[in-house]
DNA sequence: GTCTTTGCAAAACGTTTGCATGTTC
DNA sequence: GAACATGCAAACGTTTTGCAAAGAC
């Protein structure tokens, strides 16, 4: 098992203080999601990765996925396409949320702006009805996009 | 391929008319979802077929949940399980979301009343910054249910 | 030197498909 | 009897795992 620690270690300590090691292959994958727009698939970092390093196999990918998803450096997405995407976590859109069009599978970022108070009031009222404690809320907007709907 | 008119006709028409045939697997199959308050995945789905027709194999169970979708009796769920959910789709909680307990997994559905404006706000407002036509809207909140914060 | 991480290949998992057989209309 | 639906087994694509070798500290 990777995480020998648990997520609060790297969270509250560095790396190395976690008995994790940096390594090329996490050092490569931080760089490049973090450098990527796009929610791009394990098979899409795995190819992306071997321009670098060209010894890597798909299992160390996704053992780092695993692993960078555990630690809140990046965040795991399902579109119902039978296989996972990834994206790096940016401080500035932490809550954001997706626009997904069923004709092209085009898939937008919608972040809604910090005081978004309509998000805040469902929250809310969600805590109070349920009495329970949401920690991420993600919505999809599954229809038709500008693009799309012109054509 | 199973669906050789496509889904508008059994919206508009019925099953025989659409050239789709009334048999025991689909009946049961419908049956079994409408009566059922969670969310089943396809296994639990053909194990519990399996206790009315013994002989039922796995596949029909997974042509017939495909089928159900594209006729919009059933809805495809994903809570990130790698596995599928399916529910059936009742007239009175249409647009209902989902609140998921990450320490212990339970499902809780949540139907927003329905002149709930925060919803209709949300909606619009994305289709107006996007350009977007918002056919579906899933909500997802993921948290820790009312009976694990008190353990 | 010790413990972690890796690559490889094989396995596991949920799901889909080809085809001969069975069912429905 | 013609068209559709089924069961079975095999195939599929994504993800996980066991293990010996390589790498980080």
């Amino acid at each position: 098992m990777i995480m020998r620690h648990g997520g609060w270690c790297w969270k509250k300590h560095g790396f190395k203080e976690c008995g994790l090691r940096k390594t090329q292959a996490r050092e490569a994958l931080i760089k490049l999601l973090s450098q990527t727009e796009g929610h791009l698939t394990a098979e899409e970092i795995f190819w992306k990765l071997k321009e670098v390093l060209p010894g890597i196999g798909l299992a160390t990918v996704y053992r780092t996925l695993e692993l960078l998803t555990q630690l809140g450096i990046i965040k795991k997405l399902d579109f119902q396409e039978g296989k996972a995407r990834f994206e790096f976590i940016k401080q500035e859109e932490r809550d954001h949320h997706h626009l997904i069009c069923k004709v092209c599978g085009k898939i937008i970022n919608y972040t809604p702006s910090e005081e978004y108070q309509v998000l805040k009031d469902l929250t809310e009222k969600i805590e109070k009805d349920f009495d329970f404690k949401v920690e991420t809320l993600e919505i999809q907007a599954y229809g038709v996009c500008k693009d799309c709907k012109r054509s």
